[in-house]
DNA sequence: CTGAAAGCGCTTACAG
DNA sequence: CTGAAAGCGCTTACAG
């Protein structure tokens, strides 16, 4: 392993010199620094990270906190994220909290993230008030993604506003039984869930619609749990004539639902999802779009400003746009 | 920031001493561990990544090298791994190489590997034969996952098989003209690919049936790949009765394509897919199951292995099954 | 069982 | 513009 000490000699200067011009610092002759530039080239030189980072204080690396890797809205966002990093010089490392529990309290240890890493980005989860303030004695720089959290910079969309869209969309249809699937309703942590149910909870009341508690339902945002919330949902004597689902996964988990019982969408259901998936088109979902990936460059884009010194941004809320598909119509009964 | 240097005057022994019994090492009286175990907890003590790595040379690191974060399968196969480093106290480097082509070259160099991670994870791609020695200077720990490369421990699955699995399901079931949606042919650098179209020429070819080159198309591992070929090869005027995607993602793609032409699914064609992916129940995709998390994880306790000194296991190739649902039936000429 | 000292490979004031 | 030296926070022989 070629260290820097052989480059220094290779060219007759010191080390600091040598470190000088490879990191492009002003105060090196042009002839010198060509000539370790070459000679570094040459000697396929490669900076000890561990040794840059032990004497300048900077790793170059970025801690990415995500609940959960393998759902697709935390694949776009890393690689979005993953992209600006990348073409910054930046590494990035994976927190994945999903399976242990215990797997976000570790995360969030300060001490732990602040000699590992330069900045950290957090990723559709709300931290809670002691990770907040642990994330501010880290004194590096943070980032919120697809969340929101008092003081800490964010980049997310506006929540309730997706899902007033998407319900006003149901109720102008002319719905008045509609239910709701979300993420879990007692962890608090991601903040997307909660503020979806306020949305829609806020339509229904101001639009005088009655709302029953017992229509709101729990798909774990995934396929799967959609398709679970829709069962339960769909064969109550009282089932609703259209479901809004926090996302577009649960939506599809929600007409594969439809479909088992015999249920026609849009005829029997309406299904209004939120995301613009990949497969949203696919399967005809409305649905409101948000910029996912988008989201996560920004993210990175911010917490590399900060690191730059560069006067970064505040918080941001990206724009969300209702689509309209076939996956939504007027309930029969009222035609 | 406390360093070792604060626990050693807290307990009034040499920052060696504190070393070892942090550490685990064997030498340190119980007393002593205690008090020093103690002590750390209580000032919060951890050490620095940085610190360790330049004096130990370990980083306790894994490089986690993904063709794309966001397809589904790598995003399984990070969770797999990603759940046994953690649990091993290591931590994971996440290199995307979507994108920007030139990413791929700049992972594979040698030197920036070696002084920044303890492993390699290689996921879905087989490595170039340049590259291959390059990961082996690396001196350390490397693991194909999902793909094979002789030499290179990996585990994987037998996509030939899968494929002749998928495709004489077809052939039994009657089928003659047999399409193939895959990932584009040029690029050998994955080797899933380019078994997969092997195993399903082979499996023609030794049912004596007609081989049309017209009949392979390319889908990109992705669903909207996956519909753009089914439009192809539907519109042709010998259009294929069945196609065999080489992926759930694609061969979903297959369907929509199929929907949007008007031809329904398996009268008008049969469609089968590789992985079991989470949607393919949902669409009654017939398709070879695959353990994608499961690869994720046995990629990741073989490089522990080898880096705490365990014999570790020689490649491994983990079985597939073929899962029929209703993707799929007889021919309607040959009815 | 414990400690003093060297060393890992860089960067950073400080001089010149 | 360049270099000598200290220091970053650990680990690792080497002594004892």
């Amino acid at each position: 392993m070629t260290s820097i000490k052989d480059v220094a000699r290779e060219v007759a200067l010191s080390t600091a010199t040598v470190s000088r011009a490879l990191r492009g610092l002003r105060g090196v002759s042009d002839e010198n620094r060509t000539k370790i530039t070459e000679a570094a080239q040459r000697l396929g030189y490669v900076p000890s990270p561990s040794a840059v980072g032990l004497a300048s204080g900077h790793t170059h690396t970025v801690a990415v906190i995500v609940p959960h890797v393998a759902r697709w809205f935390f694949g776009e966002v890393v690689q979005g994220a993953e992209e600006v990093l990348r073409a910054a010089g930046y590494d990035l490392l994976l927190y994945n909290l999903a399976g242990e529990p215990a797997a976000r309290h570790r995360v969030f240890q300060t001490d732990l993230l602040s000699k590992r890493v330069d900045a950290v980005l957090v990723l559709g989860l709300r931290p809670s008030l002691p990770e907040q303030s642990r994330l501010a004695e880290l004194g590096r720089p943070v980032a919120i993604v697809g969340a929101v959290a008092n003081g800490l910079y964010s980049v997310s969309i506006d929540d309730e506003r997706a899902a007033r869209l998407a319900t006003c969309h149901l109720v102008d249809l002319g719905h008045r039984r509609i239910g709701y699937v979300g993420g879990s309703l007692d962890t608090l942590d991601f903040i997307a869930p909660s503020a979806r149910l306020a949305g829609y909870r806020a339509v229904l009341r101001e639009r005088g619609i009655r709302h029953y508690r017992d229509l709101e339902d729990v798909g774990d945002f995934s396929v799967t749990g959609g398709r679970d919330a829709a069962l339960r949902l769909l064969t109550r004597s009282d089932r609703p004539t259209a479901i809004f689902a926090a996302s577009d996964e649960m939506a599809i988990g929600v007409l594969r639902g439809a479909r088992e019982l015999g249920l026609g969408v849009p005829e029997d259901l309406s299904v209004v999802g939120i995301d613009d998936h990949e497969l949203a088109a696919f399967f005809d979902l409305t649905t409101v779009a948000q910029p996912v990936r988008e989201q996560g460059r920004r993210g990175a884009e911010r917490v590399l400003a900060e690191l730059t010194g560069v006067r970064p941004p505040d918080s941001e809320v990206l724009p969300v746009e209702l689509i309209v598909r076939t996956s939504t119509a007027s309930p029969r009964d009222e035609g």
